[in-house]
DNA sequence: GCCACGATAGTG
DNA sequence: ACTATCGTGGCG
């Protein structure tokens, strides 16, 4: 950044389209934690997404709960939550207002202050100081929490079926809305060969 | 109110 | 494969 590339922010417009095409996009971005003077940061390898009213695997599944609302809102926000009372995943809101949809960050690569292995959608948030007491519905576009754009990544982009969520039933289980970076060791879960 | 159940991670 | 741990949401 300092060599003359220029840093570019992703704003709403980068995010306000379908969720799939905005999740395989992510992959090599940099996403960015600024924790009071500290400055986290990781380059996205694995992403899910989570898309429409009808995503039997969406927390949008059931409409616009206290929990899920923020998937229908603006495109560009953090969906912060907890799952099995252990560890926090952080999702990108995707989409125009009123389609349901978000992209969970699943892995990253750590480039800088990372307080531990970003491999998982659990430590990556732990990685990053991410919590949804702070982020949750928190602008993506800030001075906190941000992504920075990237060119292509280099490495061959893969999309498999999602990870756990076999009880989605079958046809939305077997889609392939997760995407990740071959060859990346910080790739979480199934690795395709 | 009550209760079953996770978009997980760590251990065995 | 087993489970810790707690917020969410369905149901009464």
């Amino acid at each position: 950044m300092e060599d003359g590339a220029q840093v570019v922010i992703l704003g709403p417009a980068f995010f306000r389209r379908p969720a799939p095409e905005v999740a395989r996009d992510l992959l090599g971005k940099v996403l960015v934690r600024v924790d009071g003077g500290v400055r986290r940061a990781a380059r996205l390898v694995e992403v899910e997404a989570y898309h429409g009213p009808r995503d039997r695997a969406s927390h949008a599944r059931r409409g616009p709960t206290p929990r899920a609302a923020i998937m229908y809102g603006p495109p560009g926000v953090a969906y912060v939550y907890l799952i099995y009372g252990t560890s926090h995943c952080l999702n990108v809101v995707t989409g125009l207002p009123g389609e349901p949809s978000a992209v969970l960050l699943r892995a990253a690569e750590p480039l800088e202050g990372c307080l531990h292995g970003p491999r998982g959608p659990g430590n990556l948030c732990r990685a990053l100081a991410v919590t949804r007491a702070r982020h949750d519905g928190m602008d993506l576009s800030g001075a906190e929490l941000f992504l920075l754009d990237a060119p292509p990544p280099p490495e061959r982009v893969v999309a498999t079926p999602r990870v756990n969520v076999e009880s989605a039933g079958p046809a939305w289980a077997r889609r392939r809305w997760r995407f990740l970076l071959r060859g990346s060791p910080w790739v979480s879960g199934p690795r395709p060969r």
